[in-house]
DNA sequence: CTCCGTGCCTGTGAGC
DNA sequence: TGCTCACAGGCACGGA
């Protein structure tokens, strides 16, 4: 369930390994990825086309091609990439494959066919989805009174379904909203309205020092996050409740607790985040 | 406005 | 040991 940091360190790998690349070819192994284009007119936007710029946005990573378009890719639950120097055989699970001009290959794997694929026209920018989503928390224009002007737009939501929505804040799943709410010492069920002045601050930093060390260490792996030569992250290692159901708190040694919040397994740590 | 359920998928692992 | 089945959750969509 790669979130911000994983797709940011995916990100990073696809800069160093795939930029200033030509695609010479791109074979895919299941169509059902593809949205609002057939496969025969993606082919014909993404062929013969360079590699200029990679983004992440939120979760979504876009490839600006050379030419008229960009692919935006979501690797949504399962999805990720694989990069070999030289040809390999696609297995069960490859769901695209690009050639590149030096004989190196990009595979796109996705057990469960949850990711997908779109193109756009450069000109039409302002229009897709990942540049109409909230701000990227990372980026030092995201400040604590940019934090609280979106907090208060929104002052009857739950913290928790508020941090999950992409058009808030962009790129927080279900793992990092838990660690920063448990950071914060903020009961995810709580009300938006609700927080002081300092439990928004202490928020406000929770999310950013979360994430940030998210990208330190990597990614969290915990079922199918890897990189793009197939290793782990390590962030997994530093989680303080997510999946931590009845272990004991690091910080009061209270079990740790889980429930439905926006219909997500939540966990958090009754003593240190009271409702 | 805000929340909730459903569908999309299939590997994993708890429990019998 | 082997089987079943709930569970995992990002996003879009429809409805309360």
């Amino acid at each position: 369930m790669p979130e911000l940091p994983e797709v940011e360190c995916i990100k990073n790998d696809l800069e160093n390994l795939v930029t200033r690349k030509r695609i010479e070819k791109v074979k895919l192994l299941n169509t059902g990825l593809l949205r609002g284009i057939t496969s025969n007119e993606f082919c014909r936007r993404v062929c013969g086309k360079d590699i200029e710029k990679i983004e992440r946005r939120g979760k979504y990573l876009l490839f600006f091609l050379s030419g008229d378009y960009l692919l935006e890719i979501h690797l949504r639950m399962t999805g990720h990439f694989l990069y070999y120097q030289n040809p390999v055989k696609p297995d069960k699970y490859s769901r695209a494959v690009f050639f590149f001009n030096d004989g190196s290959q990009l595979h796109f794997q996705d057990a469960r066919r949850f990711g997908t694929f779109r193109i756009w026209n450069k000109k039409e920018l302002q229009k897709i989805k990942p540049y109409l989503l909230g701000p990227e928390p990372l980026n030092d224009e995201f400040n604590f009174a940019a934090f609280q002007q979106i907090l208060h737009r929104k002052p009857n939501s739950g913290v928790k379904s508020f941090l999950l929505d992409q058009g808030n804040i962009a790129g927080m799943g279900n793992i990092y909203t838990d660690e920063s709410l448990f950071r914060a010492g903020i009961h995810p069920a709580r009300k938006i309205k609700s927080l002081s002045q300092e439990e928004e601050k202490k928020l406000f930093q929770a999310i950013k020092e979360t994430l940030g060390e998210g990208v330190t260490f990597g990614g969290t792996s915990i079922v199918n996050f890897r990189d793009l030569s197939g290793s782990k992250g390590a962030f997994q290692e530093m989680l303080k409740v997510y999946r931590r159901e009845k272990k004991p708190c690091p910080h009061c040694g209270e079990k740790i607790a889980r429930l439905k919040v926006a219909g997500r397994s939540t966990y958090y740590c009754p003593s240190c985040q009271p409702l």
